[in-house]
RNA sequence: CGCGGGGUGGAGCAGUCCGGUAGCUCGUCGGGCUCAUAACCCGGAGGUCGCAGGUUCAAAUCCUGUCCCCGCAA
C-alpha cells in the first residue's frame, strides 16, 4: 500500500513509525523549519528529523495548495494519506486524491473535543475518560466519518504532557489496526454525529492565566491540563511563574491568597471555592522545581497572594 | 550576531555594585528533650563559589575568553 504521511510535532512520531513500518511510505510532509528557541536558531520539526533518520523523503511546502506541490504529491500516487497533527488545512483536491482516503488520528472521543487541543481540553473539562479515533478526513474540522476507536481512562492527576505521550502511542496502535483493515478493504465507516460536539481552540498566551476565582477543582484541572507545556501562568508580585503539579485541598480565603505552606509540599492557595496545594512550579528564568524547594530559597511570605488576574505584565 | 535571567556544600537561595577568614532555609549525621513526633534544643560532616586565563598583597566579588542551563520573543 503506497502511502504519504503528513505531520509535524512529537505527537506524530509514533504514528509516523507505524506508517513507515506497515506501508510503502513514499514521502513525509512536514511544516517548514522555523527559527525558534533561544538564539533564533532554525530547527526542523520532530517529524522531519525522524523521517530523515528513517531515510524517507521529506517535503516542507509552505502551501499545500500550490499547483506544483499538488502535482508533486500526485506523482507519489498514494493509495492512502495519513495526517497526524500536520497543522495545516488539507485542500479538497488532496482529500480526493488517494483511493483509500486521507486518514486522521485524533486524540479524543469524537465528536467531543474536535479541534486543536483535544488532549488538554479533555483534562480541563474534567473528563474521566478519553480515547483516540481514526477517521476519514473531509472538508470539515474533525467531522469526517469514523473508523476505529480505542478508549483510555485519564488519571486523576495526570498532566496534559503525560496524557499526550500516552495518546501518541495509543493513536499509533489504532492507526496500525486501521491500516490493516484498509489494506483488506475491510475498514468500518460510520458517520460522525454532530450531537455532543465541542471544539477546542489553540490557546493564546493570555488564555494561560490561572483564574483563582474558579472553584479549586477547575483550577486544578486547568493547571494540570497545561502542565508542563505550555504551563498555566500565575503572577506573584513581580514574578511570573508557571504552575506544575497541584492537588485540591480544603481551605478558604481570598482567591489567590496563600493560606499557608504545607511542610515538605508547598503553598496552599485559596480558590473561589476550596483551595489548591501547589507542589511544583517554575519561577522566571528557572526550570521546574518542587514548590517546597523554592520555598527554601524564596519563602512564601505570610499574607502573600497571587494576582487575581493578569495585572499589567 | 533577536532580548533577558542564571551557574555558590545534597536541594533552594543570599553575598558580587563598594575585592579582605563563605552565609541563610531545608535535608543529612550524632546527641538531648518527649509517651511520641516530620515538633523543639545542642553539636557535626559536607563547597578548589561552572571552567580557563588576567589584574592584585588579597578575587565568589574586578577584566577577558569559554562551556552549560533557563525565560521571553518568533
Amino acid at each position: 500500500m503506497r502511502s504519504v504521511f503528513m505531520g509535524t510535532p512529537e505527537f506524530a512520531l509514533a504514528s509516523l513509525e507505524v506508517v513507515a513500518r506497515e506501508t510503502d511510505l513514499k514521502a513525509v510532509y512536514s511544516q517548514p523549519d522555523k527559527p525558534r528557541g533561544r538564539g533564533n536558531k532554525v530547527s526542523p520539526p520532530p517529524v522531519k528529523e525522524r523521517a530523515m533518520e528513517l531515510g524517507i523523503r521529506v517535503l516542507q511546502p509552505l502551501k499545500l495548495r500550490d499547483p506544483e506541490v499538488i502535482e508533486e504529491l500526485r506523482a507519489f500516487d498514494p493509495e492512502v494519506i495519513v495526517v497526524v497533527a500536520y497543522a495545516k488545512l488539507i485542500p479538497k483536491v488532496i482529500l480526493d486524491m488517494p483511493r483509500l482516503g486521507c486518514i486522521n488520528v485524533h486524540p479524543s472521543l469524537l465528536p467531543r473535543h474536535r479541534g486543536a487541543i483535544p488532549v488538554q481540553a479533555s483534562i480541563m473539562a474534567g473528563d474521566a475518560e478519553t480515547g483516540v479515533w481514526t477517521f476519514y478526513m473531509d472538508e470539515g474540522y474533525d467531522t469526517g466519518d469514523l473508523i476505529l476507536c480505542r478508549r483510555t481512562a485519564i488519571g486523576p492527576e495526570e498532566t496534559g504532557e503525560e496524557l499526550a505521550a500516552r495518546m501518541s502511542l495509543l493513536g499509533a496502535e489504532v492507526l496500525a489496526e486501521t491500516l490493516a483493515e484498509l489494506a483488506q478493504d475491510n475498514a468500518p465507516r460510520r458517520q460522525q454525529e454532530s450531537e455532543g460536539a465541542c471544539y477546542s481552540k489553540v490557546l493564546k498566551k493570555e488564555d494561560l492565566w490561572v483564574d483563582w476565582t474558579r472553584p479549586a477543582g477547575e483550577v486544578a484541572n486547568f493547571v494540570r491540563a497545561l502542565a508542563h507545556e505550555p504551563g498555566a501562568t500565575a503572577l506573584m508580585g513581580e514574578a511570573q511563574m508557571k504552575l506544575g503539579r497541584v492537588s485540591t485541598v480544603s481551605g478558604r480565603g481570598t482567591p489567590g491568597s496563600v493560606l499557608g505552606v504545607e511542610k515538605g509540599q508547598g503553598p496552599v492557595v485559596a480558590c473561589g471555592e476550596g483551595a489548591v496545594l501547589l507542589r511544583q512550579l517554575k519561577p522566571p528564568g528557572k526550570g521546574w522545581m518542587d514548590a517546597w524547594a523554592y520555598h527554601q530559597g524564596k519563602p512564601f511570605a505570610p499574607g502573600s497572594a497571587f494576582s487575581p488576574r493578569p495585572a499589567s505584565p
